[in-house]
DNA sequence: ATTCTAGTTTACGTTTACGTCAACGTCAAG
DNA sequence: CTTGACGTTGACGTAAACGTAAACTAGAAT
């Protein structure tokens, strides 16, 4: 093991390839996120210095990305969970936005549903054709 | 209405643009989705003629791409219910591709109910600072 | 005969989400 | 002091999934 260097974990922070590593993203990638303002990294001079709310901010990123969610959609989920001193309008929309999400994401369960049903009947089928032909089970 | 044209739906078939308009994609992409094999319509002298069978395909096609998957894992995907003659090598690679894919589905779902139980929060919360500012929870 | 509609292929354009250099700064170690 | 690891900002490249325009054909309608 290498010694820390000095920089690499302060307190509460992480460097960029720290935190790239632990994600299995590469910082390439945060610094994308960045300019797209998906998240907003402090900075040590020049050097960007990731918080625990990045760390946080690109979890449910990267969870928005299994779900097939655009980086645009994702930024509009992040600020959902922004809310607090809104205007009433503001907070309003806010809700239709939400409320949106809820929906799609509903569907989509609807749709994983249906999909691993499919999926789980076409693989015991399988499952007994090879019992057929004599493949037992358990030798996939 | 106008009269139907004689071959635009003739017994068990459908025009490119018809089936189009009822998935609400456009005659490009069924015709893009043809060239990545993923349908095989037949073909009326040079023009396309598409079947109940290519019309379940896309019906897959398209829940797939609301899951979030590309068109290539659809692909992989759609091969899982063509199965009936393969060898017994094929029989178990198509299993285990099978099992991997109800994996990644069943992640899925477990990222969506995480992200709908977050998003059911925080649409609380915002109904209750409404509810704070005086406005009723269905004037949304 | 001409026009309209629906279809065809070919080919280049576009957006998204990064990858991949290039060229440079910086700081601690050898 | 130079090397090496890590960081920075452009700028260009790329794969996926189509959009869009061009140029053409075939059948139906006026």
């Amino acid at each position: 093991m290498r010694a820390g260097h000095c920089f690499q974990v302060m307190g509460t922070t992480y460097s960029i390839s720290h935190l790239a590593e632990e994600f299995a993203v590469t910082p390439r990638t945060l610094r994308f996120y960045e300019d797209r303002e998906l998240l907003r990294p402090a900075r040590r001079g020049q050097t960007r210095v990731f918080s625990h709310g990045d760390r946080a901010r690109l979890k449910l990123i990267l969870r928005g990305k299994r779900l097939g969610f655009s980086l645009a959609e994702i930024k509009e989920m992040l600020d959902l969970y922004n809310l607090g001193d809104g205007q009433v309008e503001q907070l309003m929309l806010t809700l239709r936005k939400g409320r949106e999400r809820i929906g799609v994401l509903q569907r989509q369960r609807n749709d994983i549903d249906s999909t691993l049903a499919e999926l789980r009947g076409n693989c015991a089928q399988i499952t007994r054709l090879l019992a057929e032909k004599g493949v037992p089970a358990d030798e996939v």
